[in-house]
RNA sequence: GGGGGCGUAGCUCAGUUGGCUAGAGCAUCUGCCUUGCACGCAGAGGGUCGCAGGUUCGACUCCUGUCGCCUCCA
């Protein structure tokens, strides 16, 4: 049976149960500040089980998209090093939300395994939970019971808390859970070794396959349990380790799933993979790992970068490279390569991969390219270290910084090092990594207190967004909280009604205020978290806040920024329409001043496909088209509409669609628009660039903020003009001042040359040792000692002037005098200024000193022949 | 967000504790050589030393701020 296969069983058996089959959501999460990636089944789900947001359905099953590259078990370095774990991986999941339980999941559990994937029974395992008498929990007999029905009773273990009872977090829902384990090794083993005492034991082969987890309790603030009122079913399988178990293979690097990857990246490295643990078979598992997670992360919206989810990505594709540089001989880019690969096994299921791979391959060259240019610069600096290494060892400082201001991998100093006989001193190599840490934890405090709970009967329910019909309305304060960080203190507050729009969509969040009486709190931004609106101030009055407020917001700003927002839609139409259907939006911004569009593009937008898209969008503001929203149609619906979408974007089963002429432009969008685009006055593009490898940027303006901008370009126009005398033809003006400027500069500069010269031979014929000098000019001093040291080597000469309020003397030593006579032009010119007053100095050459303007010249040119003839 | 590094000619980079009239290689241009190309030879053009302040007789070099890029950590 295939991999595709396999998939598709577990959908259709779960359809047939009456389960409605949803997509997996996007593996780069947005607005959960505590997760960067979906890192189980279950995430999409949470505000079901906390009871912040309603099932839309009793019965649900997907795959869903999941990254893990830290946790207990979870160690990105030992990806690849085994055969099971993985930074990307599918996870298999049926729920029931207050519908079936323990009964109905057990029996489809076991009918899924055995008799449609047909796995032996001989070779499953189950484990219930066994109770913990400390938290006073009971043994799980129900579910020990119900798997009586299906297998041998010495095939049921029990298992403790650790294991076998599973809880989100420190509150919230929890309860039992019960693992199906399969044993995979070979009969000869299996009859050596009971594979019961196998059973969550770290063996290789002996591992868990699905695990049912029953919620029954909601764990409080005060530890106790409480039960819960409707109980969900919540289940994990991981696939890649299921079709191990059913393609009867060791590794799941021997599925159809990573053999495709492996077989490729063979034919481009000419090396053969063995199935062994040599490094180099390590390699091959670690490319066919790392290139899931890396496309399936920019698939859905995240670039490699220097913070946060893109530096993961980073992290893992560089990982990639260094495996596939040390240990096959790969020394340009090569990971892009394996892009199609990928993108046919995963058409049916994640399409998205399917649509961008030419752009994804692109992002992944280009951040190769970046990381091999990295590499070849470490080497370099390597090579240097080495040479100046004492004892045989590379401190461990030293290895540091070529790591961390280098990013030259600690790894491969190690290989490099080994290879020319050298240690790393490691011991010093941690200490340094440790330091770093701690001061980037340090840095980043963010301390928040407790909730301080105001109108307790509205927690745990969304706060009430009406901003879309509204720009104020009575609310009340249902919780609020202090927050400080290092630049400083502020509050989040949660209103039971707001018409706050909170950031999210590339829109930015509203401000405005909350008033009780005159007593006003004043709003500074809104911002989102999972799906709770927080709106945030910098001080609490000290009123009674039982009362309820006014929530006004600031409805000019909110004017702007709806305008930008609606012209973002009308430009990605646009784009769609001129440039092409590839166009893919990759990152938005939309504030009161501008609207920022990043998109999917390979090329420089021409001026004249410019000028083509500001003259469409500003036709679609001229119709005065009105704004069709529609709040509450079916995604499926919405999709056959032809109504665009975004990768990387999380959809529900009802969206809202934002329309402007059905023909042109419509999207799924939860932002705030224009009632109608003629509001948008004028659309201008103000910069087009680029911001990464495929990837172009557009900014743009409209009404309000593009008339100051023609304002402030006509006021510049008109001063430049000024200056230019009421010129006819600035532009050829300033072309003519820049070329006389350039010519002007040349023209000084041959004749301080030949001032220079001239000068030069004046001073040598007087044969006079102290000069004084009308110009007051350093340069040209300069100069003039320069062309007689040239040729006079023999010359000890002092050129005064005056310079800026000061009496400076220049003091110019020949070559031939510094010899036989050894006078020194900056030793002379320290013993002038201690004399005078002054300071000075310079080269043996040719020294300046500087002396108060007063100075008597005659006692300076005294001073001087005595230095020299000394 | 915090730490480290970088920003000098079209490109790749030198520039030692502040001071030798800002350099090299490649590229460009001109001339010579060659049947032509490539090579070679001779020469030329090209730099607000990221930007803005400050210290100093003097700043590419030191200090402060700022912008951009690289990199590690969170």
């Amino acid at each position: 049976m295939t991999a595709q296969e396999i998939r598709k069983q577990f959908l259709d058996y779960f359809e047939t149960k009456k389960h409605k089959i949803v997509p997996s959501v996007p593996i780069v999460v947005k607005n959960d500040p505590t997760l960067l990636f979906i890192n189980a089944g279950m995430n999409p789900f949470k505000d079901i089980f906390l009871g912040n947001a309603p099932a839309q359905h009793a019965r649900i099953a997907d795959t869903q998209k999941c990254l893990r590259v830290s946790g207990k078990h979870n160690d990105l370095e030992e990806v690849g090093v085994d055969t099971y774990h993985h930074t990307f991986f599918e996870m298999l999941g049926n729920w029931s939300f207050g519908d079936y339980f323990k009964e109905e999941a057990i029996q489809m559990a076991w009918e899924l395994l055995t008799e449609v994937y047909k796995l032996p029974k001989d070779r499953l395992y189950v484990t219930v939970f066994e109770g913990d008498a400390s938290e006073n929990l009971q043994k799980d007999t129900e579910s020990e019971a119900i798997w009586k029905k299906y297998i041998a009773e010495d095939r049921i273990l029990l298992g403790n808390k650790k294991d076998n009872f599973w809880e989100m977090g420190d509150v919230g829902p929890c309860g039992p859970c019960t693992e199906i384990h399969f044993d995979s090794r070979t009969d000869e083993n299996r009859a050596k070794v009971d594979g019961k005492s196998l059973v969550n034991a770290d063996d290789p082969n002996v591992i868990e396959i699905w695990n049912n987890v029953f919620m029954e309790f909601n764990r409080k603030t005060d530890k106790s349990l409480e039960p819960l009122p409707a109980k969900h079913v919540d289940t994990g399988m991981g696939f890649e380790r299921l079709v191990r178990v059913i393609q009867g293979k060791s590794s799941n690097y021997d599925t159809d799933i990573f053999m495709p990857l492996i077989q490729y990246t063979e034919s481009l490295c000419q090396k053969k993979y063995t199935f062994s643990d040599s490094k180099e078979d390590i390699s091959f598992r670690v490319i066919a790992d790392h290139i899931r997670a890396i496309s399936s992360t920019i698939a859905d919206g995240q670039l490699p970068s220097n913070t946060g989810a893109g530096y993961v990505i980073r992290r893992i594709l560089r990982r990639a490279v260094r495996y596939g540089y040390s240990f096959l001989n790969f020394h340009t880019p090569f990971l892009h390569h394996l892009v199609p690969v990928l993108s046919a096994q995963f058409k049916d299921v994640f399409p998205e991969m399917e649509a961008q791979k030419q752009y994804i391959a692109q992002v992944i060259k280009e951040e190769e390219n970046s990381f091999f240019a990295t590499l070849s610069k470490g080497i370099k600096i390597f090579e240097q270290l080495a040479q100046n290494a004492s004892n045989k060892v590379i401190s461990g400082k030293d290895a540091f910084t070529l790591f961390d201001t280098y990013g030259f991998p600690i790894d491969l100093t190690r290989l490099l090092a080994q290879e020319i006989g050298l240690n790393v001193n490691e011991v010093e190599f941690e200490s340094a990594l440790n330091e770093q840490k701690n001061r980037s934890k340090n840095a980043t405090k963010l301390e928040t207190e407790d909730w301080i709970v105001v109108h307790s009967e509205l927690d745990g329910k969304p706060s009430d967004f009406i901003g879309y019909d509204f720009n104020s309305c009575e609310a009340k304060i249902v919780k609020y909280r202090k927050v400080s960080n290092k630049s400083g203190i502020f509050y989040q507050l949660v209103l039971n009604k707001t018409p706050f729009y909170a950031e999210s969509g590339g829109q930015v969040g509203d401000s405005g205020i909350l008033n009780h009486e005159g007593a006003q709190i004043t709003i500074i931004n809104t911002v989102k978290e999972n799906d709770t609106i927080f709106h945030l101030t910098k001080s609490m009055p000290e009123i009674d806040l039982t009362k309820s407020f006014q929530a006004q917001i600031d409805t000019e700003r909110r004017f702007l920024i709806a305008n930008n927002h609606t012209a973002t839609h009308l430009l990605q139409a646009a784009l769609r329409n001129l440039i092409g259907s590839h166009v893919e939006q990759k990152g938005s911004l939309v504030n009161e001043h501008l609207l920022r569009f990043d998109f999917s593009h390979f090329s420089k937008l021409t001026q004249e496909e410019i000028e083509k898209i500001e003259f469409l969008v500003n036709e679609k503001i001229n119709e005065a088209i009105e704004l069709t929203e529609e709040r509450q149609i079916p995604i499926e619906e919405a999709k056959q509409r032809g109504v665009m979408a975004l990768f990387g974007e999380k959809y529900g089963e009802m969206v809202r669609v934002i329309t402007f002429d059905k023909t042109y432009s419509q999207e799924l969008c939860g932002g705030t628009h224009a009632k109608n685009t003629k509001d948008l006055i004028h659309f201008k593009i103000i910069s087009e660039s680029s911001i990464a490898a495929g990837i172009r940027r557009i900014e743009a303006i409209t009404s309000n903020a593009l008339i100051s901008y023609f304002k402030e370009k006509e006021t510049d126009l008109n001063q430049v003009v000024q200056l230019l005398k009421n010129t006819s033809n600035p532009i050829q003006s300033i072309q003519n001042l820049i070329q006389d400027n350039a010519s002007g500069r040349k023209q000084i500069e041959q004749y301080e040359l030949y001032i220079a010269k001239n000068e030069a031979k004046r001073i040598v014929d007087l044969n006079a040792n102290f000069i004084e000098f009308e110009f007051s000019n350093s340069d040209l001093v300069k100069n003039i000692a320069t062309l007689i040291r040239s040729s006079h080597s023999n010359i000890a000469l002092a050129i005064t002037y005056l310079d800026s309020d000061k009496r400076k003397v220049a003091l110019c030593i020949g070559d031939e005098k510094i010899q036989s006579q050894g006078l020194k032009a900056n030793e002379l010119a320290k013993a002038l200024g201690n004399e005078f007053k002054g300071g000075g100095g310079g080269q043996p050459g040719f020294s300046v000193v500087s002396l108060p303007k007063e100075s008597d010249l005659i006692q300076i040119q005294n001073f001087w022949n005595q230095l020299i003839n000394k």
